[in-house]
DNA sequence: CTGAAAGCGCTTACAG
DNA sequence: CTGAAAGCGCTTACAG
């Protein structure tokens, strides 16, 4: 391979000045810096990433834990993935992608290794195995998802109890007096996926305290259990006239119940959801919905952390807590109620 | 950090002797491998990955270069990415994920500065703009996906015109006489996606061995266009009494196809799709399939690449062109087609 | 404006 | 069975 040593050689200076002349770190005169240029462009000059990362004690690498649960909607997780990959681009970083089962000792051999200059934590959990392992790291985190303890990383994620609220809202507004909200299954919530709770509490007190009756139920994240389920409930609460979806797997298998049932949106129900407009788009998702904005958090997180990485004074700056407003998108499937059958 | 030399020291030995008790790659006496693993395990001491890689010239890391094109259907894409990071982990490797648009220039990066002893290209094209640059790279690469020319790469595929064969023999065996076949979109193949028209071409010259009139089409990527177009097709060719599709959200829109046409499998219409077992579960798809495997075609090119990096003969190896035999997945929505209406 | 040298933290021939 | 030393390819104070 050819190193900063076939560099100086071919232009006929030292190593040092080859690599302050490519650096620019120090000034050089206009003529060796340029014959330096050309030495490298000719001889197709790359560093070694290992030896710089050696000599600099930084990788340029951002490490990125994905986890992979059996009962989540995995194509949901990619857009993450690429939000936080596309920045981390964008700023200079590759991206190690870390998937496998054990979260918390993938992190440990990385992050001791100094194989990366900090890390991004996807689905963090409410009491999470991998915080207190990132918090005795050197290197900096940031997380998105919300955990129980944010201390020490900072923490990127949707408001979920404000779009809980958002959503109850928007329906009482329209007048609806009955709403039936599915979210995540049970199971995530038990592995501490706090966003589930996070959103079905808010929406629990908004809708007691707007007088609305409201079913909640934990769907599943498969087809085609979870368009049972839907059926199921639509069998049970013939009144409800709204439908609040915090499900992915749910929202996918919606048009086709719909369809089955005869019903049209929001002519018969208002459907609001939850998931991400490239979701929508993708699986064609004619719903109302709260953006989860799954790029935005991911390029928000990778942002911060490299903040953190390039500014020294950032490195003590206290950790942020950033929960992302939900925006609405309106595609048209809420409305007011019709008046039900038995008053008409 | 706690280095090798801290180790040394706290175990009284050389940092030679360190290194060696710790690697095994010498005999060391009970006494001193004991005491200077109490010492790592004391300090927790970890190797810093960059001097490893600059001493031994190998970073135990894969580069994975996946493409995300507007026109392709992005959850089928993450499980191939699962299978190589996964099957990389387990030999002993982590994975630098590569999404950016420009692929060629990533893989310049990555491999010129000996990020990776090794690279995955994925989605790779008829006329890949990365495979040269790949060629006259240091490090062994490995394709899933079959490009024009082979030579100097290990690949791994779907034999996709046997799949396009099985799919019309099996039609043929239960005397179907008519059938419908909706490919990925347009924009796939005229980029290189030669899978695309592997599977199509076998199709045709199958179909026409066989005397069956075949109505081939080009699908959309996205919900709702493509299941308009499914819609179109089986009104336009109401004689047609079977479906073949090689294109995943068609097969994601048909279940409510089918449904708002009220028909059934096989009863009404016989179906044969192309896509993954996993993808099949997540998106309930009650249709017979060849399973397109994108697990095992990222373990097997993961495995053939680390073969090539670890033992040094297999460098030189003739390369591996490995198309996996297409496997029907039966879930009973093929049969014998019903007479056609005007004959009964 | 430039060079000689030290050092990053490992591994591994070379010597004993 | 063990140690002293060289070397991997960079960067960056230190000197001039």
């Amino acid at each position: 391979m050819v190193t900063i040593g076939d560099i100086a050689r071919a232009a006929g200076v030292s190593r040092s000045t080859a690599s302050y002349a490519l650096s620019g770190k120090r000034s050089i005169s206009a003529e060796v810096r340029q014959r330096v240029a050309d030495a490298a462009r000719e001889l197709g000059y790359t560093p070694n990433a290992g030896a710089r990362a050696l000599a600099t004690a930084e990788t340029m690498v951002l490490g990125l834990l994905a986890q992979f649960h059996e009962d989540e909607f995995a194509p949901a997780m990619l857009q993450y993935m690429l939000g936080v990959s596309d920045t981390a681009r964008e700023l200079g970083y590759d991206t190690l992608l870390v998937t496998e089962t054990d979260g918390a000792r993938a992190l440990r051999r990385i992050t001791s290794s100094r194989m990366v200059d900090g890390v991004v934590l996807l689905n963090v959990a409410q009491d999470d195995a991998r915080l207190p392992l990132l918090r005795s790291a050197p290197q900096p985190g940031a997380l998105v998802g919300l955990p129980g303890d944010c201390s020490g990383v900072d923490v990127f994620d949707l408001d979920f109890e404000a779009a809980g609220r958002l959503m109850v809202d928007h329906m009482h507004q329209l007048r609806h007096r009955e709403l039936i909200l599915v979210s995540q299954p049970e199971h995530v919530v038990e592995r501490g996926g706090a966003y589930v709770w996070r959103l079905q509490n808010a929406v629990v007190q908004q809708a007691r305290a707007r007088g609305i009756e409201l079913h909640a139920v934990f769907g599943e994240s498969r087809q085609p259990e979870v368009g049972r389920t839907l059926h199921a409930l639509l069998d049970a609460h013939p009144a409800a006239t709204g439908l609040l979806l915090n499900n992915e797997a749910a929202a996918a298998a919606l048009p086709s119940v719909l369809h089955a049932r005869g019903l049209q949106t929001p002519r018969d129900l208002s459907v609001i959801g939850r998931y991400s407009d490239e979701f929508a788009r993708t699986f064609s998702l004619p719903f109302t919905s709260i953006e989860s904005a799954p790029d935005l958090l991911g390029e928000m997180a990778v942002r911060q952390l490299v903040r953190r990485i390039v500014t020294p004074q950032a490195r003590d700056e206290p950790h942020v807590l950033r929960l992302l407003t939900p925006e609405f998108v309106d595609r048209g499937s809420t409305g007011v109620p019709c008046a039900p059958p038995s008053t008409s």
